[in-house]
DNA sequence: TATAGTTGTATAGCCTGCTATGCAAGTGCT
DNA sequence: AGCACTTGCATAGCAGGCTATACAACTATA
């Protein structure tokens, strides 16, 4: 049976994933981020106060990572755990005014990590890599959402 | 400033190599494999004996990871290490009767992955989706040997 | 031939992902 | 009111990735 891993999707982006986790970890390092927390943090610089579960739906990650990530986010300053008033099993989540700070830093670092890694990809190339990759990802979700 | 996790490569290989990894989790748990042992298990299929320096090269894992992945594979007789004669520090990496039966399942359950997670893609936008994954880890590989 | 440097592996400690499980808080039905 | 069910979160335990560090085995050179 041919199998090469060069030509397996599967491969290819687990290598390319730690491609881009390395270098956005390099470059967050100073701003005491690392990579797991970016997604959340996306999530909330766009409306603060969400619950872990709308975070777990938008970012489809399972309910324990993220319980762990805001763990280590509270742990290290990024964000507070407020118990909800109308539902106690409910914890608002509050990005801390250093959260609020490092926004522009991140997002600039998020996205010199994104042209780097992919500079040896023309403007066209980089816009087609984006898409396939949301389709697939979209098709996925839509899909099991069915099942 | 406008970012958009939807439109970040960086956020998208990363949900993309997540969809991927568990569809082989899932598909490969009953051969007793796990994903990361995939890589090395190709390589040694293609030629036993290896050692865990040219794994680490070959698949471009830190060498600490291969180390703990190799002893999870020894653990579950997947491999033998054994001490190389010309050179006391060297381990060569032996396939068991075991692994060795397991390849043609396992690929066959990697092609499927491969399939099933791309079925929203057409052939021409999975071959292109592979390319341009390619040129980014190629070039970038080249990148950091210069440096 | 000592000794200084290099090389191949291993280990410690962390982050980020997963499944499985437990549990307290809310909801709904009788 | 009491009960079963559902829902939101936490915890345990593991895989697989990383950096930093240690160490034994080789190499080369003074």
């Amino acid at each position: 049976m041919e199998f090469s891993k060069d030509l397996s999707a599967g491969y290819l982006v687990n290598h390319m994933a730690r491609l881009f986790e390395k270098g956005l970890a390099a470059r967050i390092r100073p701003l005491g981020l690392t990579p797991g927390t970016f997604p959340a943090l996306l999530e909330l610089w766009e409306g603060d106060g969400l619950t872990q579960k709308d975070l777990v739906e938008r970012l489809d990650i399972e309910q324990a990572t993220m319980a762990n990530t805001l763990a280590r986010m509270e742990r290290d300053g990024l964000v507070r755990r407020e118990r909800d008033n109308n539902d106690g099993r409910v914890q608002r989540i509050r990005l801390t005014d250093r959260a609020k700070g490092l926004r522009d830093a991140a997002i600039e670092a998020a996205m010199s990590v994104n042209n780097e890694t992919m500079a040896g990809l023309s403007m066209e190339e980089q816009h087609q890599l984006v898409e396939l990759m949301q389709k697939v990802i979209y098709r996925d979700q839509t899909s099991a959402t069915l099942a």
